[in-house]
DNA sequence: GATAAATTACTGACCGGTCAGTCATTAATT
DNA sequence: AATTAATGACTGACCGGTCAGTAATTTATC
């Protein structure tokens, strides 16, 4: 069951198949060799300037077919989004229920995540491509608001006010601490899908580390010399 | 030449005038009417998606008459930018030629003048624009890269120099620093272009306020006592 | 100062190419 | 044979760019 977080698996057996047998039916596969294709070509393109025909071909299949699993180009975005991100937002909550040690390990461990399970993977196009698309398709960018980014936003606010209730971060302007506390990430992932391609180049570890840094010292209740 | 009997000398509104005189010739004004109706519209629906028959009715004058003054789309925005950004730019290294002061008073009026003069003004979308259409026009991402990036990224790179010389700032990984100062800025233009028009405000002057204190707080050489 | 001729800013219909979405046809599977 | 997954030619709307034609303005002539 091919996923699009996994890059170890790539399409030697659904494109490829397709290629051989080429009416081949399979219902059951299409779907997510669709939205995996959708994934990559929206991320390098864009939603405006991704075309239909591209997606279908990459996935090994004709523009009909498409039509057969998806009522259009905004329907597959949203399975898109739906199939890539929400998941992994989904155990981002349930990591956080579970969660039991220092509210500063937490947020660590929650945006860590987001890095690894989004940000670093091919889904770290998405931001970028919200933000790039939002005017022009405010259906889709609603869309993403309520099923993404409000989703998000309330996992921090809840992890900041547990540090702050248990007097572990000093007492927070909640919703402007989101604001800075995701704008560098963001930032980092418009860089990598925009300028980074012409001669802006950064590197993504340093440049979390300097923010983590800054962060971590400017939430802390206590300035200890243990910094 | 322009004489006191011309009617539409007096109105500020191009497009009225225009309005009013259908088949007027005003040979000067054109271009700077021109651009700034583009500029507009562009910022509003990104470069792919503006209509240059928008772009035309928008400065009160047909399509045909848009491609008498400029050769191309590509060659439109980048009159819109050679006449918006460049000259900013131009007037911030005069500045910073002739400033006197500390070096951080110099890097916030240089901050300042930025938010001034392009961030706050309708010109703060283009970074947005440029963000979201590089990929797809590579062109103009060189053309940006060239004319605006790497000569904002040497003045600042310049007044960050001067500060360390001084001893007035610590030593600094220079390049990376550039980035962690330009990237909220960016980042706040990329809202207000982006998701802020559907539910996710954010507060200008509070988040720039934020991330000077930290950044100037960071930087300092050693304000007081031990580090 | 009036009129005609020459110039050129301006217009808008048109062209070629593109692309989301449709549907009659084809072929794999049961 | 019946069912249905898959196809790809087709449609209609859209848009960047062109150009033959129109009209505002200037220059030449009387």
């Amino acid at each position: 069951m091919p996923t699009f977080a996994d890059p170890a698996a790539p399409d030697t057996d659904d494109a490829a198949a397709s290629a051989r047998r080429p009416r081949a039916r399979r219902k059951e596969a299409r779907p997510s060799e669709l939205t995996a294709a959708a994934l990559d070509l929206f991320v390098e393109k864009g939603f405006a300037a991704t075309r239909l025909d591209d997606v279908a071909a990459r996935a090994g299949v004709s523009k009909g077919t498409l039509y057969l699993y998806f009522d259009s180009k905004e329907a597959l975005f949203k399975a898109v989004v739906e199939e890539g991100i929400v998941p992994a937002l989904a155990a981002a909550e349930q990591r956080f229920a579970e969660y039991e040690g220092s509210s500063a390990e937490l947020l660590r461990s929650l945006l860590l995540g987001w890095w690894q399970q989004i940000g670093n993977t091919r889904l770290g196009g998405v931001p970028k491509l919200i933000i790039s698309e939002s005017r022009n398709f405010p259906e889709i960018a609603q869309f993403y608001h309520d099923r993404v980014i409000s989703r998000g936003r309330s996992l921090l606010r809840a992890a900041l006010q547990r540090g702050v209730a248990a007097g572990e971060f000093r007492p927070l302007d909640i919703e402007s601490c989101i604001d800075v506390i995701i704008a560098p990430l963001l930032m980092l992932t418009v860089w990598r899908y925009s300028l980074c391609s012409c001669g802006n180049d950064i590197e993504p570890e340093r440049f979390l580390d300097t923010q983590f840094g800054i962060l971590i010292h400017g939430l802390l209740a206590a300035p200890e010399g243990a910094r």
